[in-house]
DNA sequence: TATTCAATTAAGGTTGAAATTAATGCTATC
DNA sequence: GATAGCATTAATTTCAACCTTAATTGAATA
């Protein structure tokens, strides 16, 4: 009889690309696999795979057996959901997806409180430059920050997030001063282009006013968060980036708030719950983490303190 | 994760009346299950059944575990059939159930030709004293002889079957001669008294005439045929029996016939197929090796030959 | 009260599935 | 032709799941 590790191996194989693939995604040597499939499928007394050059081929019953391996998969795994949603303590495998800057700075320390607080689960933090574009069913949850499309995904909003603008002692010095958002048109400005978005459309709001726009000329544009950061901090330009990002260097004076009457379109610090295993209780419990950790905000608090 | 071989052990768990008694079915020691639950129930973190004095409670999880376990389970089997029914090769579990006498004479050497033919499958054949009334998902093939509530389950005819009227050579000596079904009346006859039926009233038929229908004294009676025929031998009354289990008594002239032109309602030799397995290949192929086996019905193919 | 049976804990022991290493044939690509 | 990556076979090795025996506890029963 087939069993549902023999389903899972055999789905981890479909999902691959060769068997040498799927001997590195399974972490054991090629000639594991080789003998594992074989053994399978000389149990079964079917073949499951034809191995040829260039890519593997799914038999008529190499695709039966993967296609109901992965429901049967899924029925269990959705049991496993469900007793462990009724299970008093938190255990566990917990995917975590989460940008680079503000994962290395937030998400590790809340990470670590979670391992600290749940010895019994196990969590994995994997930073990535656009983790929201991730297959979101390797993950339960995805951090984000910033517009996202929502549509077929269920997300939660972590924390309030602005975004503003910014540059360098230095630059200010040495440039114009910025009263209006128009006169960031006389500027350098530094524009973070991700996903294909237009971002040389900055917008400004600001109580009692019209909403400004105004499209910049970006001097330099880059699509990862940290350049653009570094050139700020080098008096390159004026950039808009969240406050999160930046809250560090603005409390240690490396930066400046530019416009600090205007503010920009929001970016919320969200997560995007994966479809299977993102409403887990050790999920849950890690949000409930994650919000503690981000609110009160730290630098606001700090503001109001004293 | 819950593996198969978990909610395979689980379910036998919830069918047992105690850990011991599962223990029993799975053919290990008390320990083993006790610790294996035990285990299970660490991974995953809940409870899963209440040990109790006199008898097991599931715990709720524990119902949802056996429920979603049972289903999951039918699921694999179900992948596991279609699978070996594309099988080029005969292979599996194999299990039948017969009556005594005819699974002895009859089904015992089909087995073994079966098992001889095609190595890689397993056939446990057991012999019960009323194998229809078995639970059918215990049995891939259940083989009866005689009328059956058919309701629910599905039948294919293996052989024809006669039932006939004997007696021993020397009790025929001894006793009127029978010339009429209504002659039986006068005589010694032996019940066979199964499932609680009515065996006093005989029913007899020939070609252009009403039919005959006695009602019998029976002198004794047994629920055990080998006990009845056992009866006839020594001389002790008149039987109805089925062809099959006489065959070689009439043959030897251990019994003659009597009423040769009567005949009573047919018994034929069928085989129930059990609800899940009844289907398989391997049950196919035994069932034609079967057929094969018992036509020509031998002792009518030897009184032709010649 | 003595006995029996179920359940459990503790402490090894088995074994077989699945891994590894090493070596070979094969194809595609440089 | 040389190189590199994939698939495979063969021969060991490893390791963890699972088992066993032995001993203890506790409840039910004769």
């Amino acid at each position: 009889m087939l069993s549902s590790d023999d389903l899972l191996f055999f789905g981890t194989i479909t999902a691959s690309a060769s068997l040498a693939d799927a001997a590195r995604q399974l972490n054991v040597s090629p000639p594991a696999v080789t003998q594992r499939l074989k053994a399978i499928e000389q149990r079964i007394g079917v073949r499951l795979i034809d191995r040829s050059m260039r890519g593997l081929v799914l038999t008529d019953e190499g695709e039966l057996v993967a296609a109901e391996g992965a429901a049967i998969i899924d029925a269990i795994e959705r049991l496993d959901d469900r007793l462990e949603r009724r299970s008093t303590s938190v255990r566990g495998k917990l995917r975590i997806a989460a940008p680079y800057g503000f994962g290395r700075d937030y998400v590790g320390p809340v990470v670590g409180e979670f391992a600290r607080l749940h010895p019994e689960a196990t969590v994995t933090l994997e930073l990535s430059d656009h983790p929201a574009t991730l297959s979101s069913d390797s993950w339960d949850l995805v951090i984000h920050i910033g517009a996202l499309n929502t549509v077929g995904r269920i997300v939660t909003t972590l924390a309030p997030n602005h975004r503003i603008a910014c540059a360098s002692p230095s630059y200010i010095a040495e440039h114009p001063s910025i009263i209006e958002p128009d006169d960031l048109q006389q500027h350098r400005c530094l524009a973070l282009r991700e996903n294909n978005e237009d971002v040389t459309l900055w917008r400004f709001t600001k109580a009692k006013c019209d909403p400004a726009t105004v499209r910049i000329k970006p001097v330099m544009a880059t699509n990862d968060g940290a350049v653009m950061r570094n050139w700020a901090l080098a008096g390159l330009g004026v950039i808009v980036r969240s406050e999160w990002d930046l809250a560090g260097d603005i409390a240690a004076g490396r930066l400046v708030r530019i416009l600090p009457d205007w503010q920009c379109p929001d970016a919320d610090v969200v997560a995007l719950l994966g479809a299977r295993h993102g409403r887990s209780r050790r999920a849950t419990v890690f949000l409930e983490l994650m919000r503690a950790s981000l609110h009160p905000v730290p630098w606001r608090e700090a503001g109001r303190g004293t």
